[in-house]
DNA sequence: ATTTAAAGTTGACAGCGTCAACATGGATAA
DNA sequence: TTATCCATGTTGACGCTGTCAACTTTAAAT
């Protein structure tokens, strides 16, 4: 079965990553860890690339398991949407270099349209949150608005956590109030 | 004068990311096009990552001065920030491959302490019209937090812009309305 | 004028992604 | 059963990278 060695492959590509980042992550290496010559990977992978997009793909679907998990019953959708920012946050600062790996990578859209549906999907699955607080006889596009606003505050929280650039919330503690004041000047 | 010399180096930098990106700037094609060998520029840098932190710490002058430059006179502290943030959104947007390196790079502090400060100066500047917004009385570190929080946002936007994950604001025309969406909320 | 230090060059090393040529083995077709 | 073919794996090679060591040249300082 071709299937069990590619998982092999990105089981071996996982361990590199979390022993050394992404710069330990070479297709030589990669190769040797797995028990096989330099260029074995070829066979099952066409590139570094689309190695890289496979690891990312089931990284979109570990994100969303994670945050259909954090969802809970009885909740008001503002207390829905403070957890689930707070789940994604929580993914990025464990996995910095899956994360950037994600986000900060320009996944061409017809190339690998797996990755761009996965957020979309995360998108829109926020996107009805942001409307079920929504006051009615309220202009349409505006929660679209609202659901940009939070994501880009929420990955930029992240990106500066990695980046060691965020000045002020050091780590989820710190960042916890501000997800929940955003929250309240946005929806309350 | 070794300045000169640097100053000559670093141009040249800047002209091949122009020109290729990122990626187009090595060490040897460098010293080649500035006119000198292969590794001449290692008695004017320390490496490779020092040349980048001089880089990264002229665009950080430059953001600065744009940002100054945007501020005019007789404006709310409300339009004052929407005027800021839309300054450095678009600097994002034009400069893509200097805004990664100066904000998706972890630069470590103790070597290079420019950098850091002229982040932190960003941030005083912004929390300080935010301070200047918020109705007397208000605890004081409530317009940090909110400041925080434009910030992340502002940053969020630019790197969704730039990974191509942003499923909304495709350019500054979308983004306007949710920069001030945000600022509203949050001053309003 | 002699010493010294800065600046520039060449050769080399180890690493990288990736291709071409080759070997091997097992499934398939005759 | 035998012959063919294709998927898989290996080795060698190419061109690229950052960076060091050794050497030469140049300019300044004593």
């Amino acid at each position: 079965m071709g299937n069990e060695m590619k998982e092999h492959l990105l089981k071996a590509a996982r361990d590199l990553m979390d022993k050394g980042g992404i710069n330990a992550l070479s297709m030589r290496t990669l190769g040797n860890l797995a028990g096989f010559s330099r260029t074995a990977l070829y066979r099952h992978f066409e590139n570094k690339e689309s190695l890289l997009a496979a690891i990312v793909a089931e990284n979109f679907s570990q994100l969303e398991e994670i945050i259909n998990q954090a969802e809970e019953p009885g909740k008001t959708p503002g207390q829905a949407l403070s957890i689930l920012l707070t789940a994604f946050y929580e993914f990025g600062i464990r996995h910095p270099d899956h994360y950037r790996l994600m986000f900060s990578t320009r996944w061409d859209e017809t190339r690998h349209p797996e990755i761009k549906q996965a957020a979309k999907s995360m998108f829109a699955k926020t996107a009805a949150l942001v409307s079920g607080a929504a006051r009615p006889g309220l202009s349409p596009e505006i929660p679209v608005q609202k659901t940009a606003v939070l994501f880009a505050f929420i990955h930029g929280m992240v990106e500066l956590h990695l980046s060691g650039h965020n000045e002020v919330s050091k780590g989820l503690d710190d960042a916890q109030p501000l997800i929940d004041l955003l929250i309240e000047s946005m929806l309350g």
